[in-house]
DNA sequence: TCTAAAGGTTCCCTTTTAGAACTGAGTGGA
DNA sequence: TCCACTCAGTTCTAAAAGGGAACCTTTAGA
């Protein structure tokens, strides 16, 4: 299966990952949430070629992840800002980069604490459910169809 | 920057990467999660090449993601299970499927929907913050070095 | 003996990526 | 005027990864 096929099926990971599924995309948007802006402060910190750098942009434009502004005219230069469904990747990377200093973080600890501006605490990211708020365990999960579903085969 | 150096590297997000970022193995897990176990049947849910699909889950295994279990001798075959560590990547999945609802969805509307049987509604996750429990928005969050950080240049 | 199933591996060819050099518009200084 | 420099890309080549299909191995059953 090609990229282009991915974004057409039924499945809101398929769809997303058609997006965000490469592995420099990630840490492109993990640098836009620390305010990273420009091609060149992006090109440095990442260490990706210059070549894939400018694809994965154009394409999060593409997708609408991001956006160009223009910061400058004589030359005309842009820089790459989240659009509001950019920033609603949040919750995407937090629970990345939870899972990360659980299970990946070696004897130093985390790399990064959060804090929590609104309590004022260090905090880890908690999913919870929609409904009751309550912390969701995978346990306590059941699939149904969805009017996007298509049965199948 | 090649893969192996990812996940050296002194942060959450790309320690994360180096085991899931990429197109396949985020699918893979999908399928985990719906309680998909064995090599054939990834492949035809899937559609990747056998090859890719054993490389995938070898690496998986090897990150602790995965593990084999033997379900048959004679002939001895394996089926993939998630760990403890694999269970953990539930809310990552959870972030995932909810951002292509929201935003990849088209008019048809969600191809799922989930049930949290803690309550017994139909559910969107929600980050919130474990120090007071209240949604996270991307705002109200800053960041400090923690103790595995490391200066730089 | 022949066929089938499950879980891979091997092969060949195409696509993608790494790494480095180059381009082009414009600034600021000598 | 000429030169060096900045930023945001583009171009080039070789190496690595991926797609697609066929093949292999163990065992069961007809």
């Amino acid at each position: 299966m090609r990229w282009n096929e991915l974004k057409r099926e039924p499945c809101s990971v398929a769809r997303t990952v058609s997006v965000i599924g490469d592995r420099w995309t990630l840490l492109i948007l993990r640098d836009c949430f620390l305010r990273v802006r420009r091609f060149e402060e992006f090109q440095a910190r990442l260490g990706v070629t210059r070549h894939v750098l400018a694809d994965r942009l154009r394409k999060l434009v593409r997708a609408g992840v991001l956006h160009k502004v223009v910061y400058q005219t004589r030359p005309r230069r842009f820089e790459y800002r989240l659009t509001d469904k950019g920033l609603d990747l949040h919750p995407v990377l937090l629970a990345v980069v939870h899972w990360g200093d659980v299970h990946m973080s070696g004897r130093r600890g985390r790399p990064m604490l959060h804090e929590h501006l609104a309590c004022g605490h260090m905090f880890d990211p908690v999913m919870t459910c929609s409904a009751c708020s309550q912390p969701v365990d995978v346990r306590a999960v059941r699939l149904h169809p969805g009017p996007g579903a298509v049965r199948r085969r």
